[in-house]
DNA sequence: CTGAAAGCGCTAACAT
DNA sequence: ATGTTAGCGCTTTCAG
C-alpha cells in the first residue's frame, strides 16, 4: 500500500511535519539528531513526497515537459517507424531528469493548430511543468515562445534559429556544418552540386541550405534555385526530390540532402536510374542516423549530438528552476560540436563530368 | 499567466464550484442551461483542471507511466544511438494518451537494482500513476509485477513471456515468428543453421531461441548448443557472436539473429572473413529496424508491430482506469500479428555446402 | 438537480 | 532549531 504521508513519518519520528519536510527537502537548520530520526522513519516507512501534493502546495512540480511536434509524430506512427532524433533527444533528457529527480512528461503539440495558443496554455495550466523542452520546429515558433514567456515557465530550445535571447538555447552550428559538407564535396572536385532541402517550418532547413549556398559562392560556384529541391525530411521525399534533380538537363554530380532519411532516398533514386554511388553521383546527408551506417554505400553525413544537446538543455533547465532567478551559473546559449563523418557515399566526380 | 481556478469559473458563471466540477467532468444531473453557462465561462477564461489538484483530491492522476529499462537506455545514451523499439513504443502510447486526455511520463527503472522493490514503490508513491506500461524485460520481472499488484496500480505488459494472467498482456507470437524465420531458411535448403540469441533477462530471447530449435527438430535437424551464441542485442555482440559461429569447424550456411542489430553485426562479420551474403551465408534478423532496409543486402526479418502493441496496451489501460473495476469490455490478453519480411539477405545455401 | 463543507499531502509563511 | 497554521485547486461526501 502506497499511502505513507508526511504525517505518518512525523508520528513515527516523534517530530512535526515541518521537520520532516525540512529533512526531506534538505533545508538548513536541522539538528543532526532530528535528521537521523526522520531519515530512519522515512526509510522504515518507505516514504516519498507526493508529486502532486508538492506541486499543488509549492511552487515547483518537478516536471519537465518535452513538447514534441504532433504532425511529425503522427506521420511516424502511421508508417510504423520510430523517430531516431526524438529517441536520442529523449534519452538525453531522461538521463538528466533522473539525476535531478525530475520527471519527464512527453506531450504532443500541433504546431499547425489554429488554436495553438489556447492548446498550449491549456496544456500548461493542466500540468504546470517547471520547465519545457522545445524541439524543432516548436523551438522557433513565436506563439509557443510567447505563451511560455507569458506563463513564466522556464524553457530550453533545441536547435533554434533565431531570437537567441529567449530561453535557453542549445544548438550546433548547422550552417557551418552544411558548409563543411559542401566544401568536402567541392574539395573532391564537384562543380555541379544540388541540395535537397528540408521542410519550411524547420529552422535547420533554412540554415543548412544557407550553408550549402555560401560554400558554393565561397568557391566561385553560383547557387541556383534549380539546384535545390524541397523535401520534408522523409525517405520518400528524398526519392522524389532526387528524381527532379537527376532529371534536369545538366545533372548534378553531387547531392547534399538536409537529412539522412532523404539522402537514403537520393541513393535509391540514383540507383534506380542506373547511377552508381559514389562513382557517378556523390551523396551526403545530415544527422547520422543508424541507417546511414548500413546503407550502400554508407553515408557521408554530419553527426549531430542530439542526446547531448537535450541533456545540456535539461541540465540548464533544472538549476534554473531550483534557484528560480538564482545565480544562473551556466550560459544559456550553448553551441555543441558536430562532426563530419566521411563514409563511402562521396568521392570525386566522374572524369567526363 | 496561467492561474484560472475552478473558483474563477464558478464566479464567472454564477454557480458553485461543484457545478463547475460536474460539468467539466461530464457528470450526470446537470441542467443544460447550467452546463452552457459553465462551458461558456470555461471557454472565456481558458480554464483547465489542474492535474496535480485532481490527482491529490481525487482517485485518479491521469498519468500513465512508461517504465523503461535503465540499463538499456544508458547503453544507448552512451553510444549516442537512439532506440528504435522504444521510440515506436512511445509513439503508440502517446497517440492513445492524447486521445484519452492522459499524460505519459517516462521513467527509468533499473531492473538489476538490489533495491528494485523499494525504488519502484518509491516511484509509484511519488507519481501515483493510474496505469503503468511495462516494457521488456520489466514485463516479466516478478518483483515489478508484485509491487504493482500490491500498490493496486493497473498495468499493461508489452511482450511478456509468462504469468499471462497478471495485468494486461500485449504480445505477439515470438516463438512462432522465430519458427517461421527458421523454416524459411530450411525451406531454402539450409541444413546447418546457427542462432545468435538475445540476453537472458529478455523473454523474447528465450522464445525466439525456442522457435528456432523447434523448427530444426520439426524438420529433422538436431539443435546443438554449439550452434547458438549469446549476444546482448547490440551490433557489437552480433559481430562477436558471428565470429565464434563462423570460426567453428563446420560452419553454418545460415544464421538467424534474435534481433536486427545483431544480424547487422553478423553481416559485417561475414563480410570481414570474405563470406558473401546471401551466396555464402544467409542471415535473418528480427524487429525490422530502419537499418534493416538499407543494409547490404537488406535483411530478411520479422516486423514487430511495436507501436500498435503499445497503443493497444494504453487503449486497454485507460478504460480500465476510467471505470475502475468496471465492465472490462476488452480482452486483457492481446496477441498482435507479425509478418515475415523476406529481403535480400537470405537465399539457398552454396552448392558445395 | 444543486451546493456547502471537509479534506487530499504538501509547502509557505509565520511563530516560538 | 523546531512547530503551527493556512491554504494550493480540486474531488468527495453529505445536505438540501
Amino acid at each position: 500500500m502506497a499511502g505513507v504521508t508526511i504525517y505518518d513519518v512525523a508520528a513515527r519520528a516523534g517530530v512535526s511535519i515541518k521537520s520532516v519536510s525540512r529533512v526531506v527537502n534538505g533545508e538548513p537548520n536541522v539538528s543532526p539528531i532530528l535528521r537521523d530520526k526522520v531519515n530512519a522513519a522515512v526509510a522504515e516507512l518507505g516514504y516519498r513526497r507526493s508529486l502532486s501534493a508538492r506541486s499543488l502546495a509549492g511552487s515547483s512540480s518537478s516536471i519537465i515537459a518535452a513538447l514534441v511536434d504532433a504532425e511529425l509524430t503522427i506521420e511516424h506512427w502511421r508508417s510504423g517507424r520510430g523517430n531516431d532524433y526524438l529517441s536520442r533527444l529523449e534519452l538525453g533528457a531522461l538521463m538528466e531528469c533522473r539525476q535531478a529527480d525530475y520527471h519527464l512528461m512527453v506531450e504532443l503539440v500541433d504546431h499547425g493548430s489554429a488554436n495553438l495558443r489556447r492548446d498550449l496554455s491549456s496544456l500548461l495550466s493542466a500540468i504546470r511543468p517547471d520547465g519545457v523542452l522545445l524541439t524543432p520546429p516548436n523551438s522557433d515558433h513565436p506563439v509557443v515562445l510567447d505563451v511560455l514567456e507569458e506563463a513564466g515557465v522556464a524553457f530550453a530550445r533545441i536547435s533554434p534559429e533565431q531570437d537567441l535571447g529567449r530561453g535557453i538555447c542549445v544548438r550546433m552550428d548547422e550552417r557551418q556544418a552544411a558548409y563543411d559538407v559542401t566544401t568536402h564535396l567541392i574539395g573532391l572536385g564537384h562543380q555541379r552540386l544540388a541540395h535537397v532541402s528540408g521542410p519550411r517550418p524547420y529552422a535547420a532547413s533554412k540554415l543548412r541550405r544557407e550553408g550549402f549556398e555560401k560554400a558554393l559562392r565561397d568557391h566561385g560556384l553560383a547557387p541556383s534555385a534549380e539546384a535545390v529541391a524541397e523535401g520534408d525530411f522523409t525517405f520518400e521525399s528524398g526519392l522524389r526530390a532526387a528524381g527532379e534533380l537527376l532529371g534536369a538537363a545538366v545533372r548534378p554530380t553531387a547531392i547534399f540532402a538536409a537529412n539522412d532519411d532523404m539522402a537514403l532516398g537520393v541513393l535509391q533514386a540514383a540507383a534506380s536510374v542506373g547511377l552508381k554511388t559514389p562513382e557517378d553521383l556523390s551523396v551526403a546527408g545530415f544527422d547520422d542516423t543508424p541507417s546511414a551506417v548500413f546503407s550502400t554505400p554508407p553515408l557521408t553525413t554530419v553527426r549531430q549530438p542530439v542526446a547531448e544537446m537535450a541533456a545540456a538543455a535539461a541540465r540548464r533547465l533544472v538549476p534554473m528552476l531550483r534557484a528560480a532567478m538564482g545565480s544562473e551559473g551556466e550560459r544559456t546559449d550553448v553551441v555543441t560540436p558536430y562532426s563530419l563523418i566521411v563514409r563511402g557515399s562521396t568521392a570525386p566526380p566522374p572524369r567526363d563530368a
